[in-house]
DNA sequence: AATGCTATTATTAGCGT
DNA sequence: AACGCTAATAATAGCAT
């Protein structure tokens, strides 16, 4: 909505992307004011530019939308809000969805896929993030592969966990709440055995 | 910006401020995603309803983005290195690469957005997936411990991953490219030491 | 509660300061 | 790095579904 229309992709043109940085950003700060006026809302934005600076919009502020939120989530959903069919249960469930969006969109776009994956020019350009090399090494088959082996993977480690915490509430016979390896621990901790059990689980006789 | 101008003031109608919000909420994380696009930002928007239900827009997640203002804020405004406090890892990367290719895909795509959620008959609404009931049992701190774990998991995996792939292009001394245990085989493959051994990869004299 | 339709207003791209 | 200007695009108010 300029002198003439723009692709949403990356700016290269660093003091382009500044600009359009300063400007978009206080656009969406403007855009979560309005919300929040119009419709009662309480809002919090937390934008990290490329240079690593925060800034934020918050209303009533931005601690107190957080300090919701994060009890909003621990609280769980069959917490005490009444409308419980909250879009938001954490990074799981969110790229879960994207997981699912994914799918659906490839399903319908087919051949897109091809162009997409030619969007990646990236001479130096995409490659900012430390991961990308490993990202770029992975077929997507692979990854995929991947990702449902996670998840299956997480299922079972769900239902070990849910029988541990709540099947023992507040420490049974085990007397322990499940907490999972801190994956930094887990090399030294030689928790092999603990972790497999985890995933594998036949403690129970259940 | 509508048939007429209307001022910035809390609208009483109830039905024409839901309206309002669901539209401008879209607006805003459409807002929001174009920012990180457009100027590599990262971004994570809560909004409560005055209902009491979240929504919530992160890139490349929004419990990343919380970590690392949480970091930014506890560390001191100065903050640490410039631009490598990134506080992604693995999966949470990976969560990052599909949200762009959702984009792409998107872009592409079009209007099949439409369709393709047309043809979730939902009913059930938001339970249409296997491990939507295990997350409802969970809370989020067991959630982010574990991703925790998986992450670093992950990065075990790829690792070797790489190393056998690329390190043997089609067919070293092992003669087999990684392909991830394929989960529903996972169980019954017996695998655990293939597995295991892919996290913790002690077979190659590499 | 969310989406489609459009007339209308709001945001902003590209430039210059 | 932020601001002013302005043509041009993008968001959306009000209605209907």
């Amino acid at each position: 909505m300029g002198r003439r229309k723009i692709e949403i992709k990356k700016i290269n043109d660093q003091d382009a992307r500044q600009v359009c940085f300063s400007k978009r950003r206080a656009g969406l700060f403007k855009k979560a004011s309005e919300l929040c006026i119009l419709c009662g809302a309480e809002v919090a934005v937390i934008v990290f530019s490329l240079a690593g600076k925060a800034y934020t919009f918050g209303h009533p502020c931005v601690d107190s939308v957080l300090d919701r939120f994060h009890r909003h989530q621990t609280s769980g959903p069959t917490g005490p809000t009444p409308g419980m069919s909250g879009p938001t249960h954490g990074l799981v469930c969110e790229y879960a969805e994207l997981q699912r969006q994914l799918e659906l969109e490839k399903k319908k776009g087919a051949s897109l896929a091809k162009k997409t994956r030619q969007e990646h020019p990236g001479p130096l350009g995409q490659q900012q993030f430390w991961w990308d090399a490993d990202l770029q090494s992975l077929c997507n088959y692979q990854l995929e592969q991947f990702l449902s082996a996670l998840l299956e993977l997480k299922a079972k480690v769900d239902k070990r966990a849910i029988e541990l915490t709540c099947g023992q509430p507040g420490g049974g016979a085990h007397g322990f709440a499940w907490v999972p390896p801190p994956a930094t621990a887990m090399k030294s901790y030689g928790g092999q055995d603990y972790f497999m059990k985890l995933m594998y689980g036949d403690t129970t006789p259940h």
